[in-house]
DNA sequence: AATAAGTGCAATTATCTGGTTGCGCAAATT
DNA sequence: AATTTGCGCAACCAGATAATTGCACTTATT
């Protein structure tokens, strides 16, 4: 029952970026999450389900602890996301460039 | 009377999104935005808000009308954030770019 | 075998969210 | 002057959300 998430909605909730940021760099169990917030393990289990639902975390299970880590490629859809605007805005900086040579050059 | 807003909370609305590439390129007034979605001109004039308030959009009042625009450059924030995943992205492709030229050169 | 530890799931609840409808106000049109 | 147009705001409502609590299951420890 896979059900179908937006990456963008997962990454609308601080303590959802927060984890994910954790875990980015070494795989984690909900137990040792929940530490680092001032909320349950169960209410982190929650947002580890979430994230899961859009594939944004791997599981890894050892005995009884299951450890979460980041799937880092996935986070490459809010960069592509964002290929639009990159466009715009480096744009808008060159333009910047432009007028302030003006108006170095006027200076001189 | 301005209230502290996410942006990662403003870009989760799906039709906000679309709202943010569509006044991306050039100013709209809320009318010309509401008869691209399935929503009233008021639904649109919310979402503008939520924008506004985290310093997303320019608006520029032309006799009865209001023209919207985005900040470009706010959206260079979600891109800081991104940063610190983008290393870590690259440097496993890197990664991966090393275990294909091992294996090309095996075959040789 | 009994207990403790780590986990996910279900039920509940307060709050947030996105939408509609009905205003009132200012600017344009008649 | 009267009407139309464009707009934001307030009230309201159904559905989503994040958190807690209680439970059942599996795996380790005693």
């Amino acid at each position: 029952m896979e059900i179908r998430r937006d990456i963008f909605q997962a990454i609308a909730d601080p303590t959802r970026r927060a984890i994910i940021a954790l875990i980015a760099t070494q795989a984690m169990t909900p137990n040792a999450l929940a530490e680092h917030f001032h909320t349950s393990r169960q209410a982190v289990s929650k947002h580890i389900k979430i994230l899961t639902e859009c594939d944004l975390v791997k599981q890894e299970q050892q005995g009884r602890e299951i450890y979460y880590s980041l799937d880092i490629q996935k986070m490459k859809e809010i960069d592509k996301w964002l290929d639009q605007f990159r466009k715009l805005w480096e744009t808008q900086f060159n333009q910047l460039d432009e007028v302030l040579a003006t108006l170095k050059k006027q200076k001189k």
